[in-house]
DNA sequence: ACCTTGCGTCGCATGAAGCAACCCACAGCC
DNA sequence: GGCTGTGGGTTGCTTCATGCGACGCAAGGT
């Protein structure tokens, strides 16, 4: 909770950032749209100390944006899922994904590509598909690792797709 | 600047987040989109301290988000202005308004509402106009004081638009 | 018993933001 | 000249958030 909240703003966009503007948690949003969704994994593909993930993931949970739902029993384990006002956020995540690409490139381009499932086109700057023309949303699309994560050797996150050739 | 960056990230995202994701600064660029442009407008309008609002401004204005313009001589004074950069900037903050509007929606109706200057329609989830059909972008709308603004009793913007009939 | 994994919690140190006061430059007014 | 107001900061202290590293518990496997 972010100490002395915007309160005295009557402002959607504060609302929202009251929600997802603490440090870390767009970032941890990011994660989990890539793949990544067991405590360990954010932990490792975030950077963030385990007790702030704590508190952001109980706080995400709270709001609705997470989901936490166990994968295994024996012991129960539980991995965080993105709901549907979660994944409603993609569309934040994309365009600060298109604005870091543009003015902070990658020397070996982009890290990551995000591909339309159906045709393998990619989002333009209205989140339309630039191959077939459709409206996108988080359901229909992917990312990938683009030049500038394996110019960096870096993995895939974990959950993340194996890139195919498109 | 964040205190321990999101260095380790190879993430166009995060490349974003350090330049815009520090407390207050989403709320100082939308203060600026809505007509705020001054020192103690942008103040009041955000409600920030003198200290973190200088340090923001600064900050934007090394990155290219801001530029800082004289408005007058005898003294000169100056006032923020958004760049190209910045206008860039307008898809994330809208994407959060929209977000915030229907997760978090004032019992009286949006606070703000954004118009296409040309034809009255409203930006879509794809930041298309919903009246016209075309791709809008920061300079193609303006915002004007909504129905959740006028019941908080809260006086526009300086330099926000007064509301026209359409 | 020991080790590993998963998922936290805790204490302390460091850094960021909040608060209130102060400062400087300039202009205008009496 | 002195005072007041505006614009735009700066500063010192307090409070809060994050970083760091260690610790803890539960469960399963060897």
């Amino acid at each position: 909770m972010l100490h002395r909240e915007y309160d005295t703003q009557v402002c959607s966009v504060a609302r929202s950032l009251e929600v997802v503007g603490e440090r870390w948690t767009l970032l941890l949003i990011r994660s989990v749209m890539l793949g990544a969704r067991r405590f360990d994994d954010l932990q490792a593909h975030t950077g963030v100390t385990r007790s702030v993930l704590t508190n952001r993931l109980r706080r995400l949970v709270d709001e609705g944006v997470l989901e936490r739902r166990p994968y295994q029993e024996r012991p129960t384990r539980h991995e965080y899922v993105l709901t549907e006002k979660g994944l409603g956020l993609w569309s934040v995540i994309e365009h600060l994904r298109q604005w870091g690409d543009e003015h902070y490139p990658e020397p070996a381009g982009p890290p990551r590509v995000i591909v339309h499932r159906d045709c393998g086109g990619h989002p333009d700057a209205h989140l339309l598909c630039d191959r077939c023309g459709a409206a996108l949303t988080a359901r229909d699309v992917r990312a990938e690792p683009g030049p500038g994560l394996a110019a960096r050797g870096i993995a895939r996150t974990p959950g993340e797709p194996v890139p195919t050739s498109t």
